[in-house]
DNA sequence: GGTATTTGACCATC
DNA sequence: GATGGTCAAATACC
């Protein structure tokens, strides 16, 4: 915005109005950019300082310490989880295909949810020790079936030796630590070698069918649907990278 | 027989 | 007591 700022405002007449109104609209876009960083770097703590000063007019400054301390505990007790922190949640197609292997040690239907979740930890967690651990459910569709979209929720960092994350699906994600790599950088030979485990629940029959494939590779068997992935990777106009957005 | 998944039970938290 | 996360025996698959 300063660089804009600086280019736009010499070709203008400094002593026109339309100068003054471009300056003092370059003033507004910096003052409401200003409030929103601070706003997301500081988050809105409004209502907890609220509490604070209401405490400190109650109890007087000497036990504020005690009550800060006191309301962080809470905090920590909330989590319900026993083992890891939240590292994000991803909304997409595909929940089972984000790079890592997993294998999954729990299933449960949620309350008020129309779908089970599923509970995966990393398969290396024997072998590596690792903690990682994610869970799996259907969101609710709007009714029209066409798109099937799943909560993925993830926790613990991997400590096991694997590649790069990848999300080729990704609706939306939110809070997230791991660099999500867009798909379209990932080599496809990538796509078809990683080794994740078939899922057995009949809700997640064609997990990996894209809605608009061409009618021509829906009948594909698993090989020769691999096979043609590795003519697309060889450059040859088989199959056209845009199928896969 | 080895490995992965399913599922009821158990436990922690609310 | 309800809910959600994990465990572990039973089962399925290769």
């Amino acid at each position: 915005m300063m660089d804009l700022h600086d280019l736009i405002l010499p070709i203008l007449d400094t002593h026109s109005g339309q100068a003054k109104l471009v300056q003092q609209l370059f003033q507004d876009i910096f003052n409401s950019s200003s409030k929103v960083i601070s706003f997301l770097e500081l988050g809105d703590n409004s209502e907890k300082q609220a509490n604070l000063i209401k405490y400190k007019r109650k109890h007087g400054k000497n036990n504020m310490e005690s009550h800060i301390l006191e309301e962080e505990t809470k905090e920590i007790g909330n989590k319900r989880r026993k083992n890891a922190e939240h590292i994000g949640s991803v909304v997409t197609q595909a929940p089972y295909f984000d790079g890592y292997q997993w294998r999954k040690y729990g299933q449960k239907w949620i309350s008020k949810a129309k779908h089970s979740r599923s509970y995966y930890r990393c398969a290396n967690s024997k072998g590596q020790g690792c903690l990682a651990t994610k869970t799996v459910q259907q969101k609710e569709t709007d009714g029209s079936g066409t798109v099937r979209l799943f909560d993925v929720d993830y926790y613990g960092q991997h400590i096991c030796k694997k590649d790069g994350i990848i999300h080729p699906y990704v609706v939306e994600t939110t809070c997230h630590s791991v660099p999500i790599v867009n798909h379209n950088q990932s080599s496809i030979s990538t796509f078809v070698n990683n080794d994740v485990h078939g899922i057995q629940d009949e809700n997640y029959e064609n997990l990996f069918m894209v809605p608009d494939m061409p009618e021509c590779l829906k009948d594909l068997t698993d090989t020769e649907m691999e096979r043609a992935l590795e003519l697309t990777c060889m450059n040859l106009p088989l199959i056209s990278e845009d199928i896969w957005a």
